[in-house]
DNA sequence: CGCCAGGTTGTCG
DNA sequence: CGACAACATGGC
């Protein structure tokens, strides 16, 4: 067990859009990164992770993305705007996970013209079908050496839909080199959109969530239809790059922000 | 049944 | 370029 001020928020964190392995069961979220299961959950002040102090540190302080000063981010992007100030007093709680960049990239593939329960699902099987064996009854993300090897009807039972291709061909490009993941995280971001998006099923939203969600480039701005109304209504002048730096962070802030709003019914 | 879901592709005009 | 249907699947 590992206990830690807490300096984000679970429920906003694990339940915002960006990571699709976190359930909550109780008080408590449970879910699977490099294989490895973590339960978390916030008592008064603090985090509690049921983890040794060793995993915690070689895996899960970078995960979670403890050593970014995101209390500097709010205030940067407060200052910016009156609407991103509301939307990080509202959502400041959550952090931008340092997920596993290929699981990230297949996740988002996944996510196109789909809904969160069900990119959950088809990522499980996944993993259960594809992935190896891990501890604690887990599943490692497949490799894509182990996706291209499979095939459609392999592919079959994880009911994806007309995802499964973009899978195949993500898997392939990786596999040969061609988009080459190693790479992206020294490139220019305009060079890693275009390598990412030689991908067939990986257009500009995907590449960006994958380079926001698995590569950590907090400039990078994925543009939703949530995003989209978003820009519309209360940034008509701005574009993602007017963002800055923290761009990603923004979206992320925004993108919880009129969520929820909108469910409430403004 | 029809509509929608953190889009992309292919095809028209 | 910009608009628009098609694409699998499952929940409401």
């Amino acid at each position: 067990m590992v206990r830690i001020p807490a300096s984000f928020d679970p429920d906003q964190t694990l339940d915002c859009g960006q990571s699709f392995r976190w359930e909550k069961t109780g008080d408590t979220w449970q879910g699977v990164a490099f294989g490895r299961r973590l339960a978390l959950k916030q008592e008064g002040e603090e985090l509690v992770f049921s983890c040794t102090p060793e995993e915690f540190e070689s895996l899960w302080r970078e995960y979670f993305d403890l050593d970014t000063n995101y209390n500097a981010i709010r205030r940067e992007l407060s200052a910016m705007d009156p609407v991103l100030e509301k939307a990080c007093a509202y959502a400041g709680g959550i952090r931008i996970l340092r997920q596993e960049p290929w699981e990230a990239l297949c996740s988002f593939i996944i996510s196109q013209n789909n809904n969160i329960p069900r990119i959950k699902g088809i990522i499980q099987r996944l993993c259960e079908t594809l992935g190896e064996p891990a501890a604690d009854g887990e599943f490692l993300f497949p490799t894509p050496q182990r996706m291209a090897s499979s095939s459609l009807e392999e592919l079959a039972p994880l009911r994806a839909g007309f995802r499964a291709k973009y899978l195949l061909s993500a898997a392939r490009l990786v596999t040969e080199g061609k988009v080459d993941l190693q790479a992206i995280p020294h490139m220019e971001l305009e060079k890693a959109r275009e390598t990412l998006m030689l991908i067939h099923g990986v257009g500009p939203k995907v590449a960006e969530c994958a380079l926001l969600y698995g590569f950590h480039r907090l400039e990078a701005f994925p543009l939703d239809v949530w995003m989209k109304r978003v820009m519309e209504r209360w940034f008509p002048q701005k574009k993602p790059e007017d963002f800055g730096p923290w761009a990603g962070v923004a979206q992320q802030y925004l993108f919880h922000y009129i969520r929820t709003f909108e469910e409430e019914n403004l």
